[in-house]
DNA sequence: GATGAATGAGCGTTCATTCAT
DNA sequence: GATGAATGAACGCTCATTCAT
């Protein structure tokens, strides 16, 4: 599972175990004190180890925060093509999509937020590695919108629709970005939620002028 | 000009003349190493002063970053305020801001993203003034998208207008979270900004299905 | 035969067998990055072992370096008793424990470098063992120089005598500190091997000038 | 004096003074406990200095090792260099030479101990240095055999003689590896010393067949 | 007001050793 | 008798900050 980065453990299963360990409390540490700020003793601790023995599953400070990354968006992948799977038709699973991405960056605003922040503290190489899941994520709304159009029977325009992916899988994190300011301003986050909806929906031209939410 | 953030010295010509010595060399080691990366020494070195001179103008490294945020975004509030000035009616002036807004972001995207990832590295006290100063920023959004409608008799959302506001200032800023990815998978980055432009315009109902750039 | 290291386990036939493939394993690694810079770990797996298993054969690290030591010097001894005995006047006796002596330390460069260099990891009670058997080795070339001595009629001079023993065993140790050097500045080890027992032969009044190898 | 060696440190007389409390300091732990077993804390103790201070002069602890070789075997040469200065003939040169080899790795014998064991522990770099100066000082053997074979109308057999500038410099540091030996086997330091100058005067050559001291 | 050497707490990391299984 | 995960003290090193000059 988690075979990239080495360990001096030959124990698979116990791997796993000290790796969730690890990784849950690593992001309750890199969220509230973001990487660099974080000593690897605190995560550690917040991980129930001992500094010899994390070090046993780790090489590095960097290989922690490798291994959230990989995790955190190994599971945002899975609960995306959970929720598309669930949908219809392409216009459906479109709808789903944006739904599910609106209400996940919700949910896990502290840890989206981490993920935004922290990437220039990857090395190279993992960088590339967290690079290449982004892709695959922002390819899967590519697909949902190419699907969508094909089906309404409308003009495929190639850039239109590639930097549409790119917007639509980053709006939401605006509200993660402004989240201080938004919950000063408005009621419920429920409502945010539905005009950011919106405004997705017609600037892909879902909807010609609907008026709401 | 500089005075929230304390110092020994007297002179105040001497203050403006070393602060903005600071601003520029820690922005250039800042944008290279990001913050925690950069050493005070590389500052002073960057901004050509001693380590002992540069602790005259600021009492921490924390106060850096802090004096950097306010000249930056005190710069980026008055190139809007400028762009805006020389537009005519409201709905010149809202394109004006969103196309400055695009532009800024792009030709600024170093300093941008430097805005947004190291904004936890602000004190509790220097956030909070920081994201005033943003409020500051969206409001003019709020204030222009308010003059459009009115304009053009339209019924005013208080809630849509406000998320809109929010939204048409920080898309931008997806261009440069997403910069590596739409370098390699696009032409042109004018014509991406193009796309965005057109997308927000949507969003906001500004076009009603036009098609293209 | 390893009786002097403390172990936990009882059957000795199992200790010896294991002592040989930690000396084997030990001194391949300690060769290769001196004693310090090796790992228990390291030693363990040249050694075909768990590092359990390792510490049930000996009871610290610096017991690995003894045993390697007390084989190595044992070996080395034998070598040399055992080229003697072939030898017939006490002159060939001598000459072929300078040959003797030359060849095993060209031969054996890296082991010998090893335990030059390492001395001082050993504890004071192994130093005083390890030097106990380094005596023994002199005492060897003293009893073979006091023969040849006595049959060539002339006087003994006890003092040089027993500095020459110290002189001609160590001096062959030279080629081994000086290797990157000759190396360099020698066409052939063979020839410098030439010159040295000349100079060591000479050192002694064996040869009145003769002229060459 | 020091230039080699990187320093954050910019006033040159600072530079060396603190290196040379540096080099005694390390000297003496180093003697006592060999470069790996020696912690930068007891270093910087024993130099006087606390530990951001010592490394304010130098980047590593490897550094530390290169400027007391640096120094020592400067030192070295030096001594050499006077001694053989005040001699006349190219015979007292060579005497004045062998001579001074003697008394000064008797004087010092630690210190050349340390010189032989530890040039492991130099980087790449620092070796290919150190072993420069040692090949200097070969040479400087090499020049006065050269002179002293010349004088004496004697054919130079290239081989032999620079093999013997090398036996020449090392054989006295027999005397240090076999020191504890030595010290119990005779009375004096002096009468072995005696005894080496004699062995290696008729290594090569010099005396015929004197008998003794 | 400028200088830059001194400080020391705290960082990431290693590894010899133990001991429950 | 073998295993290998756990341990934690100690290592080399950094750097924001101070202050005598």
């Amino acid at each position: 599972m988690h075979k990239s980065v080495k360990t001096r453990i030959k124990n698979p299963d116990l791997i796993d175990i000290r790796r969730n360990q690890i990784i849950q409390g690593a992001l309750k540490v890199f969220i509230a004190k973001g990487f660099h700020n974080s000593t690897v003793r605190e995560i550690a601790d917040a991980a129930g180890l001992t500094m010899g023995s994390l070090y046993n599953y780790i090489r590095s400070k960097e290989d922690i925060i490798f291994i959230v990354y990989e995790q955190v968006t190994r599971s945002l992948r899975e609960d995306m093509k959970q929720a598309i799977k669930e949908a219809g038709s392409p216009e459906e699973r479109l709808k789903a999509a944006l739904r599910q991405n609106l209400t996940t960056v919700h949910e896990y605003q502290d840890v989206i937020m981490f993920l935004y922040k922290e990437s220039a503290s990857l090395d190279k190489e993992s960088i590339r590695t967290v690079l290449a899941r982004e892709t695959e994520y922002i390819e899967l709304f590519e697909g949902l919108l190419r699907d969508y159009f094909i089906q309404k029977g409308k003009k495929i325009e190639e850039t239109r629709l590639r930097v549409s992916a790119d917007l639509l899988s980053y709006i939401p994190v605006i509200m993660t970005f402004r989240r201080w300011s938004l919950r000063r301003r408005f009621d419920s986050m429920e409502t945010v939620m539905e005009e950011i909806l919106n405004f997705m929906l017609k600037g892909i031209e879902f909807i010609e002028a609907e008026d709401g939410g």
